[in-house]
DNA sequence: GACGGTTCAAGCGT
DNA sequence: CACGCTTGAACCGT
């Protein structure tokens, strides 16, 4: 439990697994039939420019003396005649500036002039526009970076970010939602429904700025299921390009400048060995991304290669194959940090035709990279004893009472505490629960429940959960079909009734003592797990207290659901519905004896998990079960974290429960 | 089910 | 302002 920790914990994720060398297919190339198009050569510019480009002409004839250089056919390619299609990229590129009246700087240290430091404060991405405003739709051309964030900053860009996520993924969701009953028509892009109506509403990040570096808020490792979510928060604001970068009309020296890269492979020529990346500029490709043209050094390639030349750091986003990611196309995005292009040249690519190489090397001292977690994660689900297997205590500690097991590891200390308490997959109401609340009334549904279910109405007529089980809106309490109710199990108002899904970890931790993680990823408003403990009543509680056992107030959680599913920013005059108030939670959870994997999740004031509370299998209002679910993508291997709703100085006494 | 092709996208730079 | 470009995503057919 790390209260001045703005970014949950980031758990130590056990190092030392080799990160997989890409190497790029070496197919034997059939050097007769190679045919080589070059750009006419005959209309450049003979006049010399002199403008001493810092051109490094040792690495292009590096690459001329790589195999490409044929002795038979046609096609014989020669280094001086590269070395001319490389410089005369390279001066169209500066030609057009010189044509724009854009003066040359060849001082490095332009960078300087170039880039306007920021710090925190001068920044106004705390300024959300009021509902319905259309402010600031396109970008802003100011390059600047963000300096002298300190914590608190930290924390509330965080917020800020986690906030703005969670109405994308609100507004994903319920387009999605809307869309369910259309078999005919082609279903909406709910991705880009919810990015257009974002930006109509001004409510895309960092678009006042243009920033190099990071960005405030978004850690390393945070992984994102779609393109337009890079662009919603500011990390890459490209679409579907994979370079991002000031244009040289928009800088301050009339030169591009290169912000973000996205490394996808879709390029043949890439090679990714994680601190080193050889990354092939853009262009040259036909529709069906078939390297059929020379590149040239404009637009992205030449923002690169100017970067390059000032020593400006470029942000790295992977995007990396995942599989299980229910809605997606089984990629997700994962933000790598950042990283510094070292080496830029001119080669012949495994298609024969010319394509830009930039050698990118990851700055030292970042934490560590959230594609090689997610590799890792990999490895582990495949074979859980693949790593420190003799520090794995337990490969199940609810010894098969739940669906999935949940390891116990611990490569710190001797401690194994979970293993002493009795496993409770759910909490344990008192009898007069179920017999208080009147007749449990269930839907008579058949099949699958609709508009008309008795269940759906009890909701406010809502269904609590999209198709794929995630949380719409969150509500004071939410109502699943039960046991009274005729619907089949498979039914969609079922979800945390089944349990468990995901592959969770209880691990020891030296800043949070024990914590909790999973090896899967765990999309924003997935459920996660019920807090489990004997319910006691008021009274049973103030003897407990007494006796010095360790309680859980399920009224002291903060009310995070208010937060998820909130529409206010994106609906003029969106009022929450108003929802069936209920009573004050009287009640305390007991697990000084009997508990499950939650109690061991630490606290945080800015959480990535948070509490829903769920009646399905009695009707009494006073006692509903603690359901939890993220309220981020939640990436393997990231401790999870939630507002117990104490003050910091209380943690030592929330310490002790969970030890 | 895994693929590859097709279609419809959206923002941005020019 | 319209156009062209782009390492997307869903859908359809094989």
């Amino acid at each position: 439990m790390n209260p001045h920790n703005p970014n949950q914990t980031f758990p130590s994720a056990p190092p030392g697994i080799p990160f997989p060398m890409l190497t790029p297919k070496q197919e034997p190339r059939d050097e007769t039939i190679q045919e080589i198009q070059y750009p006419n050569l005959e209309n450049l510019p003979n006049q010399n420019l002199n403008l001493n480009l810092s051109l490094n002409l040792d690495f292009v004839s590096q690459a001329l003396e790589q195999p490409t250089t044929t002795t038979a056919g046609a096609g014989t390619v020669d280094a001086a005649r590269m070395a001319e299609i490389f410089r005369r990229s390279f001066t169209e590129g500066l030609q057009r500036q010189i044509q724009n009246n854009d003066a040359v700087d060849e001082n490095p240290n332009a960078n300087a002039r170039a880039i306007v430091p920021v710090s925190a404060s001068e920044s106004n991405y705390n300024n959300a526009p009021p509902a319905g405003e259309v402010v600031n739709v396109r970008k802003h051309k100011e390059l600047v970076r963000m300096t002298d964030v300190g914590l608190p900053d930290q924390r509330q860009f965080r917020d800020v970010v986690r906030r703005t996520r969670m109405v994308y993924d609100s507004v994903r969701v319920l387009a999605m939602a809307e869309e369910e009953g259309n078999f005919n028509v082609r279903r909406v892009r709910s991705d880009l429904k919810a990015s257009a109506t974002m930006r109509s509403r001004g409510l895309w990040l960092n678009r006042d700025k243009r920033i190099v570096g990071a960005i405030p808020g978004i850690c390393i490792g945070d992984v994102f299921l779609y393109r337009m979510e890079l662009c919603v928060v500011g990390l890459h604001g490209q679409p579907q390009a994979g370079i991002d970068y000031l244009p040289g009309s928009m800088s301050s020296n009339g030169e591009p400048i290169a912000t973000s890269v996205i490394v996808s492979g879709g390029y043949e020529d890439d090679v990714d060995e994680g601190d080193v990346i050889i990354y092939s500029g853009h262009g040259g490709q036909d529709k069906n991304s078939r390297q059929v043209f020379h590149q040239k050094l404009e637009g992205g390639n030449l923002a690169m290669e100017r970067s390059m030349h000032y020593g400006i750091e470029v942000r790295v986003i992977r995007g990396v194959r995942y599989e299980g990611t229910s809605s997606t196309s089984g990629k997700v995005y994962v933000y790598d940090g950042l990283y510094r292009i070292i080496e830029c040249w001119f080669d012949v690519g495994k298609s024969g035709f010319g394509v830009f190489k930039f050698k990118l090397w990851r700055i030292d001292g970042q934490a560590k990279m959230g594609s090689l977690i997610l590799k890792e994660a990999f490895l582990l689900r495949r074979d859980p004893l693949c790593y420190k297997p003799m520090c794995v205590i337990s490969l199940d500690i609810s010894k098969g009472m739940e669906r999935v097991g949940i390891r116990l590891f611990n490569d710190i200390d001797r401690c194994n505490d979970p293993m002493c308490f009795e496993y409770l997959p759910r909490a344990t109401f008192p009898h007069f629960v179920f017999h208080e609340s009147g007749n449990a009334t269930g839907c008579q549904c058949e099949g699958f429940c609709g508009e008309g279910c008795f269940c759906f109405i009890k909701n406010g007529n809502d269904f609590p959960y999209s198709q794929s089980g995630l949380l719409l809106k969150g509500k004071p309490v939410i109502f699943e079909c039960g046991p009274s109710c005729s619907c089949p199990p498979h039914c969609r108002n079922r979800v945390t009734q089944k349990g468990l899904k995901h592959r969770l970890e209880v691990f020891r931790s030296r800043e949070t003592g024990w914590g909790v993680r999973s090896l899967d990823l765990i999309q924003a408003g997935a459920f996660i797990c019920e807090y489990t403990g004997v319910v006691l009543t008021r009274e049973q509680s103030e003897i407990m207290t007494m006796s010095g056992d360790s309680l859980i107030y399920p009224n002291r959680f903060s009310n995070r659901w208010t937060e998820w599913g909130n529409l206010s920013l994106i609906q003029d005059g969106y009022v929450p519905p108003s929802y069936p108030s209920i009573p004050p939670l009287d009640f305390s959870l007991d697990v000084s004896r009997m508990r499950n994997v939650a109690c061991y999740i630490s606290h945080s004031s800015t959480p990535n998990v948070m509490v829903q509370f769920v009646l399905y299998d009695h009707n009494n209002l006073m006692f509903p079960h603690i359901m939890l679910f993220a309220m981020e993508n939640i990436p393997p291997l990231r401790e999870f974290s939630l507002d117990y709703g104490v003050a910091d100085d209380e943690l030592t006494g929330k310490l002790v429960i969970c030890n």
